[in-house]
DNA sequence: TGAGGGTACTTGAGTAGGCAACCAGAGTAG
DNA sequence: CTACTCTGGTTGCCTACTCAAGTACCCTCA
C-alpha cells in the first residue's frame, strides 16, 4: 500500500522495511535482466555476461590487455573466477596470454582479433538488447538517476571486510 | 565525464549508452551486494540468500507453504533451481513437504518450526546487515525511487520470449 | 644473501543453478 | 474409455563460480 499498489504480478514480500523492499527488488530485476542476456548471448554468440563484460574491458584497455587482477576488480569476479573464465576465452581463441616482462608474475590477458571480432558481433546485439530493455521502461533521466544511485552501492572489490 | 566524474575507483565502462550504464551498476551493485550478504548468511545462518528469501516467502504464505511453481516465480528460480534448493532446506529440516489433495501432481514446500525459528534468527541479523548497507547511501524517499525503478525491471517468470 | 611478507596467479574440491529430457497426473475432445 | 495436450515436478548433465590451499615471484630489511 505504498504510493501505488505494487505494480508486480505477486506481492514480493510485503510489509518490510524499504531498504529491504530495494534489496529485493534490485534481486528480483537482478535475475530477471542476467536470465534473459545470458540466454540471449549464449545462444547468439557463445558468451556469457562474464565473458562479454571481460572482452569489453580488454578491447577498452591499453593495448587490448589487463592483468588478471585489474580484470577481476572490473567484473567484480574472485581471482580463480577470472582465470577459469579466460581458460574458457583462450581455449576459443577470442584471447591469450601474454607476459610480463617487468613482473614475472604476472600474466596479461589479451584480447585476439578473434576476440575483438566476436565481441564487435556480440555488442551489437546486446546492446541493442539492453537498450531495448532499459529504454522501454525509462526515461532518460530515469535511467542517469538509477544509474547514481546504483552507483552507490559497489565497490567491493573482492573482500571488504 | 558526466555530471559527475564516475565516483567510482575504475572507470566502469566509459562511453556507452546509458541503458547500458544503468545496466552495467545494476551487474555490480548486485554482485557486490551478493557477495557480502551471502558471506555472512551463510558464516552466521548457513544460509544462502535465496534460502533466506525462499523461507521468507513460505513464513508468510498461508499456511506456511507454497507450491514450487509459486515459489520459482517469486524468487525466480527455475523449477529445477528450486527442487535443488528445497532439498537442501528438507535436509536441514527446515521445510517439509507437503501433498494437496485436490492435485496429485502439486508438492507443497511447507516451512517447519524449526525453519520458522532459523528464519527469525537470521532475519535479524540479515535485515539488519541490508538496512545498514542501504541505509547509509540512500535517504528514505531516495530508497523509494530505487524501488520503484528496480520494480519495473523484473517480471520475466521463465521464458518471456 | 637470505628470511619474511606481500602479491599474482593457479588448482582442487565443492556448491548453486541452468537447460533439456523426462514422468505423472489433470483436463480436455472425440 | 482412448488419445492429446498441458502443467507440476524431478533428474542428468554441465557450467560458473567460490573458497582454501599452494606455487612462484617481488620486495624489503637485516
Amino acid at each position: 500500500m505504498s504510493t501505488q499498489a505494487t505494480p508486480i504480478g505477486q506481492e514480493s514480500t510485503p510489509g518490510q522495511p524499504p531498504e529491504v523492499d530495494a534489496w529485493v527488488g534490485l534481486l528480483r530485476a537482478h535475475a530477471a535482466a542476467t536470465r534473459r542476456f545470458n540466454r540471449d548471448l549464449l545462444a547468439l554468440h557463445g558468451l556469457t555476461i562474464n565473458d562479454f563484460e571481460v572482452l569489453v574491458h580488454l578491447d577498452h584497455a591499453d593495448g587490448g590487455r589487463l592483468r588478471r587482477v585489474d580484470l577481476s576488480e572490473r567484473v567484480l569476479l574472485t581471482a580463480s573466477g577470472i582465470t577459469r573464465l579466460l581458460d574458457g576465452l583462450e581455449r576459443c581463441d577470442l584471447v591469450r596470454k601474454a607476459s610480463c616482462a617487468a613482473d614475472a608474475r604476472v600474466t596479461y590477458a589479451e584480447i585476439t582479433e578473434t576476440g575483438r571480432a566476436r565481441l564487435a558481433d556480440a555488442r551489437l546485439s546486446h546492446v541493442q538488447g539492453v537498450r531495448e530493455l532499459f529504454a522501454e521502461r525509462y526515461s532518460g533521466s530515469e535511467l542517469v538517476a538509477l544509474t547514481e544511485l546504483l552507483g552507490r552501492l559497489p565497490q567491493a572489490p573482492a573482500c571488504p571486510g
